[in-house]
DNA sequence: GAGCACTGC
């Protein structure tokens, strides 16, 4: 992009003869007014582009730019991406970015790509000109948000004009007027499922792809297909490096053919790596060990430590502090100040910002500088960057989801990084100035123990929600679908079982009209279910809010040393019959207490969690409000209560525990797992019957989040699963059995409470 | 008598 003789031969090359024909005629005082004058959708030159750029006017909006547009125009010319892409000496590069339909881009942190790329494509296919829209996900709202705010900047434009984003709660675009849209990898998904072939858009560019988010993974899969029945379409896939073949053969045109690959240098700094020469027994001690160490060694700047979770975070941090005041306390001009700093996501964001404060200041104008420690889970791995990290300590360890289908159960479980998930955390210490990474395991384990990426989040799951999601976009057959990794067979199995069970699927795996609408609500299957079937009960209005408040992070606070007085405000909350009565309770009474700013910290509540309830329980009220849902409540509180325990087991009955014995211990209903009530379940006795919400597996399997529900329900309104006949013996069964003869010698009456014509015609749809 | 890696709709 710097001299014209280079400008020239590139624009030779890149618009063949035969298009220059196409040309609308050139007219001296219109190109002056004209930024895209000559501009031939996917034809479109870098030289062009350029010149539009420093154009006096936008070329958008018509406006003359503002003098901040230069300034950061300036700015974007130093950045490695160009708008050639790729070499800039390599004109053929051009052409086939725009010629082919689907490419594989790579960019180091730095390069620019996620600002400039969408903008090239912008240029390129002129989407303006045809009511189309250019798409870039993203795996996070916050990325979406700040990416489009600073291109927005860049292109001399009002954010959510031109350009705008899409993320859950907001759509900061304007229908006709957004050509360039960043928005979240769910949302394009969400978008997929009542458009099919995404007619909006002209180029789909997916980010970060190498994260390998659910979203991100069946939006892969989709394109793929897509790409055959739109010729139009483009789609870009955006990469860390160690991806790029793999995605490049996945998107060829034929199993030996790749799709071509674009490169972006990056920018950041050399980055030392060192190795123990033994293995470490214990991370945690060797990972304290190494940051005094540095503290007392190495060069100013700040140490960026990797663990696993908020209980080692805040035991570490602790240690750290006390290991580094003896030090001071041997000799003062040893060492210079220290802070620690804890960083994990359930921190409330003021906590989270400390990240952002400068290290401590010298004790004496010419002692040892300050330094700070972040301490922190894989949330500064890729959501939060933290600048003037020097030194990153990483014991290769993190908590990974695990899914194992055979019991059904989503677990967390402290598991090895894998190579790439290393190379990101040793690039933490590279963004400001070279740097040092201390890795707290051998070369040798880092080489051959190691698994070159991160299981993809799709074999990591329950897929009882995309295989729902699948079904909606019309996939037939989820076995044959074309997907980057398979999920294994029998994780898919037991998502369609569950939607059989819960009347989503019929028994030839098609959509049944309340899976239907079941696919329409932001939830997983089971909770979808039981809001759609529970204005049956009369209490839609309850339901609505125990959804709410089961699909935001635990509300309830237990500050260390506030314990006990933490305890007893939830006992006043507690409702005795079940935690998801407690839980609508506890919604009722912050609602009620609005007025009052304090009301949540007062009663060791998260008001972050409770507003995030509010804000979850308005987007589904609206959906229900869309499919005619209804929203009811019977006005006598016991029935009320009654009534949502009713409900709860329309969508968890296969989450089910039975007592046995009278130690507290349950069994899982048909998976037969030994399990514990968790200690923070506010039942005040042991029913024979409960539903769980979760399991969790911990220092013993407990089951989280539990009512308390009867026998006869079970029966009644789960007939399908609860069908004695092919239920697996047992003291279940048994048990079951004896409630069976009961209800059958008492013919004639159904059940106990309620309206029997109403639990009848929901038997039907079981 | 314990916890909540991180996202997303």
């Amino acid at each position: 992009m710097s001299n014209s003789v280079k400008e020239n031969s590139y624009l030779a090359h890149s618009i063949p003869n035969e298009r220059r024909h196409n040309m609308p005629p050139t007219n001296g005082s219109a190109s002056a007014k004209e930024p895209l004058l000559g501009f031939l959708p996917r034809k479109v030159t870098g030289p062009q582009v350029r010149k539009a750029l420093d154009h006096d006017i936008n070329a958008f909006t018509k406006l003359p730019h503002t003098p901040q547009y230069r300034k950061i125009l300036e700015a974007r010319k130093k950045l490695p991406v160009r708008w050639s892409v790729g070499d800039t000496n390599a004109s053929h590069e051009i052409i086939q970015f725009t010629s082919n339909q689907i490419i594989v881009m790579v960019g180091e942190t730095g390069s620019g790509k996620t600002t400039q790329i969408p903008q090239f494509v912008a240029y390129t296919d002129l989407p303006h000109t045809k009511g189309k829209l250019v798409a870039c996900t993203q795996p996070r709202r916050v990325a979406a948000m700040s990416v489009a705010k600073r291109v927005a900047d860049e292109m001399d434009v009002e954010l959510g004009r031109q350009v705008g984003y899409s993320i859950r709660f907001e759509d900061m675009t304007e229908p006709g007027t957004t050509f360039l849209k960043y928005m979240t990898d769910g949302m394009l998904l969400r978008e997929a499922m009542n458009d099919p072939s995404l007619d909006r858009y002209s180029t789909i560019i997916l980010d970060e792809a190498h994260e390998r988010t659910l979203a991100t993974d069946i939006l892969m899969g989709l394109l793929k297909d897509l790409a055959k029945r739109r010729s139009d379409l483009k789609i870009i896939i955006m990469s860390a490096t160690l991806d790029a073949l793999k995605f490049q053969k996945y998107f060829g045109l034929t199993s030996d053919t790749a799709a071509p690959l674009f490169k972006v240098p990056g920018r950041t700094h050399p980055v030392e790596v060192f190795y123990t020469q033994e293995p470490e027994p214990d991370y945690v001690e060797a990972a304290i060990r190494t940051v005094l160490m540095i503290h007392r060694a190495e060069d100013p700047g700040d140490v960026l430590l990797f663990l696993t979770g908020e209980e080692e975070i805040e035991d570490a941090c602790r240690k750290i502090k006390l290991e580094a005041d003896d030090l001071v306390n041997q000799d003062p001009d040893s060492v210079g100040p220290l802070i620690c700093i804890p960083l994990y996501s359930s921190l409330p964001p003021q906590q989270q910002q400390r990240i952002f404060d400068p290290p401590p200041s010298a004790r004496s104008p010419d002692g040892p500088p300050g330094r700070k420690i972040v301490v922190s889970t894989n949330i500064a791995e890729t959501s939060l960057t933290i600048d003037g990290i020097v030194y990153v300590v990483d014991p290769g360890f993190s908590k990974q989801k695990v899914y194992n289908p055979r019991i059904r159960v989503e677990s967390l479980l402290v598991s090895p990084i894998s190579k790439a998930s290393a190379q990101q955390r040793a690039g933490r210490a590279g963004r400001t100035r070279p740097g040092k990474c201390f890795r707290l395991y051998t070369e040798k384990d880092f080489m051959s123990e190691l698994e070159e990426q991160t299981h993809p989040e799709i074999l990591r799951s329950n897929l009882a929600n995309t295989v729902l999601e699948l079904v909606k976009l019309g996939i037939k057959d989820l076995v044959k679908f074309d997907y980057v990794d398979a999920p294994a067979p029998e994780t898919l199995m037991r998502a369609l079982e569950l939607l059989n069970y819960l009347a989503a699927l019929d028994d030839d795996g098609n959509l049944t009209p309340l899976g239907t609408i079941m696919a329409e609500f932001p939830l997983d299957p089971q909770l979808a279910k039981m809001l759609i079937v529970s204005p049956e009960f009369k209490c839609s209005n309850e339901i609505l809010t125990i959804t709410a408040m089961l699909s935001v992070p635990n509300v309830w606070l237990r500050p260390n040393n506030q314990r006990k007085e933490a305890d007893a405000a939830k006992a006043l909350l507690t409702v005795p019959d079940g935690d998801h009565l407690t839980m609508l309770n506890v919604y009722n009474n912050y609602i009620q207490n609005k007025y009052d700013k304090n009301w949540a910290w007062t009663n060791y509540l998260s008001a972050r969690a409770l507003a995030q309830a509010e804000n979850v329980r308005d987007q589904l009220k609206r959906t229900m409000e869309r499919f005619e849902v209804e929203l009811v409540s019977i006005v006598d509180p016991n029935k009320l209560y009654l009534a949502v325990r009713q409900a709860l087991v329309c969508g968890f009955f296969m989450q089910v525990a039975h007592k046995e014995g009278d130690k507290g211990n349950y069994l899982t209903v048909k998976d037969n797992q030994v399990v514990g009530l968790h200690p923070s379940c506010g039942l005040d006795a042991q029913p024979d019957w409960v539903i769980f919400n979760e399991f969790v597996l911990t220092t013993r399997p407990y089951i989280r989040t539990v009512t308390d529900v009867r026998p006869e329900w079970l029966l009644e309104f789960a007939s399908v699963y609860f069908d004695l006949s092919s239920f697996p013996d047992g003291e279940t069964k048994r048990a079951l059995q004896r409630v069976a003869n009961k209800r059958a010698g008492k013919s004639g009456r159904v059940g106990d409470d309620g309206d029997g014509a109403k639990k009848k015609k929901l038997k039907k749809s079981k």
